[in-house]
RNA sequence: GUGGAUGUAGCUCAGUUGGUAGAGUCCCGGAUUGUGAUUCCGGUUGUCGUGGGUUCGAGCCCCAUCAUCCACCCCA
């Protein structure tokens, strides 16, 4: 294959077999959001390099190494791809003002960009679902979110396969005495640290947390927890998020090694993982981040969110709960110049009346006609031949083994009341 | 970025110690000139990922390269 043939590693193309799965996590997330009262809105799927740089953290893995960054050819300024949402969201609202005064909801779904390995439920080009609330300081808005997420789960019917695990990785003068704290203990022990987490303790020690080496294990346990260290305010508000979560009947647990790899967040983080997907298994993460206003140029405004990855969802969905493929209501077969005619009128006449109609196009027998009303699952074939016609009228052929009991022989229809009649069905 | 596995028809896959490629499915035609899916008969599938090398001869052996998948890492 010519290499100009092919699709940019780690970029997918979603095939029409693939997009009904796409759509009902898209169509779920659209109707719940909404109905907690955020607004939808898109921000642009290039930023200036530095917003990432100063928003995400410079020392994190995906400034670091992951950025699709490049000089404008024109301009000579230096741009990057998003690899996130948050920052172009909270960019926006610093630039539209739009929590002067007021604090706002919001969401958004698109295309994001990492140069990583690609494997399962990792690619370069992927799908996010964002949720930000800004200028929101109290845990019901955390909570609020976790809860939204638990519904939007239940309505996929995937809420078996997901569990929740939250932690508080307290205010930022916090994070930081933490931070120093494990410095210390990880260097008295280290001799047992692995050469990732050698690298880790110079770079972001929070990360030697969630390593996955056994041989490390007993040492990370030990380790001092950040929970242990919170101020009486952020200890308050992980307390009535608990609280609140318990009140809406979600499940979860306090994973104290639990950390995220951007650097914006502060307090509230979560993830809702599934271990159905092998090694990729966190589903949607998120948290609080009352810094990135300020990190970013702006007026101190505490906000949270989350991102939920769509392929990630899909791959879950597929396995959990597949979705049925997408079928037309009628296929119309045709046959004679007249009744060709009438029956391109025909379908235009049903989709008038709002149902889905496909009519077959480029000719083709009787036998292959519907051959392709039935390999598009369309339920009803719609026969219009001279015969028919003549009659005004239309045969009706029940093709789906579940119908075929009710209906197993065909009828005809008066062709002026074919409207109707599949309003009935 | 590191490690492992795999690349043969649109799809799923066979292919013997090296002798110039096959099955199922799909698609097309017929049995049934106006009835799909089921049955029977017939037909087309191809840069064996790509480029080199060894050999009289390579889908098979060797080298390189690309792609995909999986794990590490990282994250959604």
């Amino acid at each position: 294959m010519s290499k100009t043939l092919q699709a940019i590693k780690g970029m997918n193309d979603i095939l029409p077999d693939e997009s009904p799965a796409w759509q009902t996590i898209e169509d779920a997330a659209r109707v719940i959001f909404e109905q907690y009262g955020y607004r939808f809105m898109r921000t642009p799927v290039v930023e200036f390099t530095p917003l990432f740089v100063r928003g995400i953290g410079e020392a994190t893995d995906v400034v670091e190494k992951e950025m699709y960054t490049f000089e404008d050819k024109l301009s000579n300024e230096s741009l990057t791809l998003r690899p996130e949402g948050t920052a172009g969201i909270v960019r926006a609202a610093i630039e539209h003002n739009l929590t002067y005064g007021k604090s706002e909801r919001l969401w958004t779904t698109g295309a994001m960009f990492r140069h990583e390995k690609p494997q399962k439920g990792r690619y370069r080009q992927f799908y996010q679902l964002d949720v930000e609330a800004l200028n929101f300081a109290g845990p019901d808005i955390d909570a609020e979110h976790i809860v939204m997420l638990g519904r939007l789960w239940k309505a996929l019917g995937i809420e078996k396969a997901v569990r929740l695990k939250i932690n508080s990785i307290g205010d930022i003068g916090d994070r930081t005495k933490y931070r120093e704290t494990l410095v210390q203990y990880f260097s008295r022990h280290q001799e047992k640290l692995d050469e990732d987490s050698q690298r880790r303790l110079t770079v972001n020690p929070l990360r030697i947390l969630d390593s996955k080496n056994p041989s490390m294990q007993t040492m990370i346990e030990n380790a001092p927890r950040m929970l242990d260290l919170l101020n009486e305010d952020a200890r308050a508000h992980f307390e009535t998020l608990q609280t609140l979560l318990t009140h809406a009947g979600i499940a979860f647990e306090i994973d104290t090694r639990l950390v995220r790899g951007l650097d914006y967040y502060n307090r509230t983080v979560f993830e809702w993982v599934t271990d159905q997907l092998g090694s990729q298994g966190t589903v949607a993460g998120g948290g609080r981040y009352d810094g990135l206003f300020q990190q970013l140029g702006g007026k101190p405004v505490p906000a949270c969110g989350f991102a939920a990855g769509i392929e990630r969802l899909v791959l879950l969905l597929n396995e959990v709960n597949p979705t049925k493929p997408k079928a037309p209501l009628a296929y119309v077969v045709s046959q004679g110049v007249a009744a060709k005619v009438a029956a391109w009128r025909l379908a235009e006449t049903l989709r008038d009346a709002g149902h889905t109609i496909v009519l077959n196009a480029d000719g083709g027998n009787f036998k292959s006609q519907l051959k392709k009303a039935d390999a598009c699952l369309a339920r009803l074939a719609l026969i219009l031949g001279d015969d028919e016609l003549a009659r005004q009228e239309v045969t009706v052929k029940w093709l789906r083994e579940e119908d075929r009991a009710a209906h197993p022989e065909q009828e005809k229809v008066d062709l002026h009341v074919l409207g109707d009649w599949l309003n009935k069905i």
